[in-house]
DNA sequence: ACCTGAACACCGTTCAAGT
DNA sequence: ACCTGAACACCGTTCAAGT
């Protein structure tokens, strides 16, 4: 315990011990926990020790970007490029599962770090190596959006917004659709109706999260091999 | 100039009349300009006068999603249920261009505002009035994701950041990609390599963004098409 | 030369005092 | 009863004073 406090104290500060304590905060209290303030005493340290290490809040985020994405597991040896793109979005998904708060801070920021530019590159290389054309992988990379970095940006997502702490439980909240909204929205009212058959729930809580990921992107990439088979070209413009 | 003033006075603060300034700062100055204090000053009020017609800042921005969303043209009627999608939806990206601080705030609150719902529920009635089935029609409201509402998400896009006064002219800021940026990631460099080829400009900065819209949103629409004809139907879990 | 406490210029929101 | 100024509990960041 003595001890445990004098490790503390003696490891000196670095930007990655900055950087990681920033991502293991905003994994655990929300990214609207992280505050340089809060994020300087979880270190031990006076905020203005951080700005050492790094130049300011959104050079601070960018970092924690880059950690994130680091977690990602490198390009499968594959054959295909299907297979290869599929598997590492999917492996992206499962970083990005891990860090709630990281598509709304890569979306927010933009950024083109350098783990992501790094990413992108590889990504490019895959549909390269499968014979896609420079036009065709570009027009690509932009059609999977965000996608490629693994998250859905679906229009209703609660899990980003708290931290684990926020919801540990699944939480069936699950309060059946207020019946004058459904009155007012049948359609709506009829796929959260059967999308709750099986678990008791309400718009998008009763989905499954990756199904819908894996429809989504299954639809892309076939999509994607029609077009790359039939050597589809930009128009000329 | 005084009537004006003694106009601006004598009209009485109401809830669309904050919700109405609030977007107009938001356009202009940028979401990040949009605080109670300077929304105040905006109409001549002291900020507590504000809380009296909304509950606090997040309702606010509830409230001005709802001014942009029911912006969007009604549907068009339409034989087929594609063209009546697509329409729709290149319909609400041009809204969300004039408000480019409105896809963030979306995916941020991502709330279940009441015009929200009575876009997405007429969103859902036109692939219905197509044939397709609740099941069908809901993975693929899922697989549309936040483009459905007429944007992107794509990873880099500087568009959303600052206000119109901020970014008056596109801006040709261009500088080539740097020689040890593009030595590092290769497949990058040639992608913007080919998209500059045109227009002198940088990764994203060069490419025509309607078109890339309308290549992500032609894909997936091609694709529904196809599931739909073939009668997809999820598999029994 | 380095580190850091206090200070600055902001937030959103509460609350009690004034009308 | 209503409105509103001051105050509270926060921010990110600057800066000058202390070592």
């Amino acid at each position: 315990m003595a001890e445990q406090a004098e490790t503390v104290r003696r490891t000196p500060l670095s930007r990655d011990r900055i950087l990681r304590a920033a991502v293991a905060l905003a994994d655990e209290a929300g990214i609207e926990s992280l505050s340089m303030r809060n994020l300087a005493q979880d270190l031990g340290v006076v905020p203005m020790a951080l700005y050492k290490h790094v130049a300011n809040k959104d050079e601070l985020l960018d970092g924690m970007i880059d950690v994130v994405v680091g977690e990602i597991d490198p390009p499968v040896p594959a054959a295909d490029w299907k297979h290869a793109v599929r598997q590492r979005i999917l492996s992206a998904r499962q970083v990005l599962l891990r860090h709630p708060w990281a598509p709304l801070a890569i979306e927010t920021r933009n950024m083109a770090t350098p783990a992501v530019l790094a990413y992108l590159d590889s990504m490019i290389g895959a549909f390269r190596a499968g014979g896609f054309s420079v036009d065709l992988a570009h027009h690509v990379m932009h059609a999977m959006g965000s996608r490629i970095l693994g998250f859905s940006q679906e229009l209703f997502d609660d899990s980003r917004r708290a931290g684990r702490s926020g919801r540990t439980d699944p939480a069936p909240s699950a309060a059946a659709l207020p019946p004058e909204i459904a009155a007012r929205f049948p359609h709506v009212a009829e796929i959260a109706m059967a999308a709750s058959h099986d678990d008791e729930s309400v718009l998008g809580q009763g989905c499954d999260d990756q199904f819908e990921f894996e429809f989504a992107l299954d639809l892309l990439l076939d999509g994607i091999e029609r077009l790359h088979q039939r050597g589809w070209a930009s128009p000329r413009r």
